[in-house]
DNA sequence: CCACAGCAGCGAACCGGTTCGCTGATCAAC
DNA sequence: GTTGATCAGCGAACCGGTTCGCTGCTGTGG
């Protein structure tokens, strides 16, 4: 309700004073300044966003720029949103949600509405479309999710590499030589998926270096395909008794199909997989696992955009978040 | 980049012109329309949201605010968000998340910033005190949940208690005469859990109707409590054979429970139940069940919103959106 | 005692739109 | 031919902040 005008009036002072005092670029006195801050007080004073936005060309808003996935799981989604909004605050912005199935329009949109001052990029793919639009306008931006090329943009990302070497070296160290390696559908690696090619090379590259052998099955989509498929998997003897899962639909459809089948876990299978932490909040997922870490990645991703946009040029930084390994007994150590 | 002033001199005509072509308030004649649209074109322009923000006070953005504990706990609540702000850009809205531990501080900060146009209220509970500066302010709220006395703001929610009326019937017409009745921890009842106390009790009163006895168990929180808690449930050889869940996580965890005891559905057990429609997205849910519907729910919610914020005094809505059940064969027809 | 530096606060201009009263042109009626 | 109504478009004022050059006062040094 009240405008500057309308505090300055009140204390007595200039409306430019009172601006200093608000945005604390200016000297003033003490004295002024408790005047000003008794009126503010006194008549519920805060800026209007709008306006200071217009005037200072800032609008203290991110855009979280959220892909159109079906396929993928969204109750982490969740989490990082959270997550998202919650470090924007503490750097004094708010967030602004970008859900349009054409996320190359959307960005489009909130840049020349000025609606945002920076974009968070969720879900993102090699050689990403939305990046077009953020480059032509040299618009800052934070990638969440680590592209082979990241076209000159920050980018952070749990680090799939790691925990990939993390999981291979635990059924090695357990004695393990081979082990089946669910993946996600294939599709997911061929449309770019830059964490799911992160994972899986990783492992490869690990588990060759440490002798271990993997199977490497690509799961379908849809509940019930993939509980079937994991049957399938766990029914076929020439198997390795080892699981090592980048899958979290897998991860959360394990149970049953050992239940399907009447197997224990480590007595006759060892599983170890990297899942959204999400999942391990709703169920009981006793197997050894490297989790997602949405809110250490969100709160860098948020820091590296509010510095990129207060200095623009300084030079591009991509960071990758080291999650740890939970062990929870679910390997069995084997001669 | 472009602004109206830009657009001006580049169509040859005054920036109010531009305005009204822009805006649509007051008559243009088609050849100077067309200039201007094709200036529009050529520069690429589009109205700078803040300072159309300003000059209009409208924002064009709706601020959904998050309860807190839902944060903590709800695979649900990504789809609700999506729904809300695709639902939003129809109306021609973005979407602000409001995350604030503190909702009440979240709404103050943002009327008095002026962030948003209205709000609409996540995991309301009877009482919320997130109401009392809305009310204040004479803002526009929706509230996706449905207390109790709703204070004069508009409300929506799926219908709970016409859920739970399909269930016991649904049991009832398969001739059971008992169910367990698998509820919310005890706390989510007394805190002033709006769905919660619904669903409740009119499972409560239509089960008097049809002479079906239920038998009521909260369940408390955490994933290996709940499942310790069912095997206590179908352990009990003095619980009857039906169950009536009405508990997403009790939903999620059952078949891990049933496999300990080694209880098939439903030659063992009858199951019905009401959870999210995002639980049996992800897993092999084959209980009979009325699920949520978030996208109706949401679209509604938006929509009685969008109405509020044009005509403030119009008369006050609830709407509760009618879920569908679906029959899966997990109940057995008993004598 | 005067000159000048330093400093607190003022005021005007500006950000990019919208709104509304007014102008000048067109045209019909008398 | 003059009057009056109609209408497209113009221009100034305004929304609520920020910014920056300027003013007038205080105080120090010569």
């Amino acid at each position: 309700m009240a405008t500057i005008g309308d505090v300055a009036r009140e204390a007595g002072v200039s409306r430019s004073t009172v601006s200093s005092v608000l945005t604390g670029r200016k000297y003033v006195s003490p004295e002024t300044r408790a005047k000003v801050d008794a009126a503010v007080a006194k008549l519920q004073f805060s800026v209007n966003a709008g306006a200071r936005a217009l005037a200072t060309s800032r609008t203290m808003a991110l855009g979280v720029v959220v892909g159109f996935h079906e396929a993928e799981f969204s109750p982490a989604l969740a989490a990082y949103l959270i997550a998202l909004s919650d470090a924007a605050r503490e750097q004094g912005y708010s967030v602004v949600l970008l859900t349009e199935p054409d996320g190359v329009e959307a960005v489009r949109r909130a840049i020349s509405g000025r609606q945002v001052d920076g974009f968070i990029l969720l879900n993102v793919v090699d050689d990403d479309p939305r990046l077009e639009p953020i480059n032509q306008a040299r618009y800052p931006a934070v990638l969440l999710g680590m592209p082979q090329d990241t076209r000159g943009v920050d980018a952070v990302d749990l680090d799939f590499a790691a925990g990939a070497a993390m999981l291979v070296d635990h059924l090695a160290d357990a004695g393990h030589r081979e082990a089946v390696f669910l993946k996600w559908p294939e599709e997911l690696y061929d449309s770019g998926s830059t964490y799911a090619n992160r994972f899986a090379s990783s492992a490869r590259e690990r588990a060759e270096q440490r002798g271990l052998r993997l199977v490497p099955v690509a799961l379908p989509v849809g509940p019930e395909q993939v509980r079937a498929a994991l049957r399938a998997v766990l029914q076929d003897p020439e198997n390795p008794r080892a699981l090592l899962i980048h899958n979290d639909a897998a991860v959360a459809m394990l149970p049953f199909a050992l239940y399907d089948l009447g197997l224990e876990v480590p007595a006759d299978r060892s599983v170890v997989s990297l899942h959204a932490a999400e999942l391990a909040r709703l169920y009981v997922l006793s197997f050894t696992s490297v989790e997602s870490e949405p809110v250490a990645v969100c709160q860098t991703a948020v820091e590296m955009l509010a510095k990129r946009i207060a200095s623009p040029d300084s030079p591009v930084q991509k960071r990758l978040i080291v999650p740890r390994l939970e062990a929870k007994g679910s390997v069995e150590t084997v001669a």
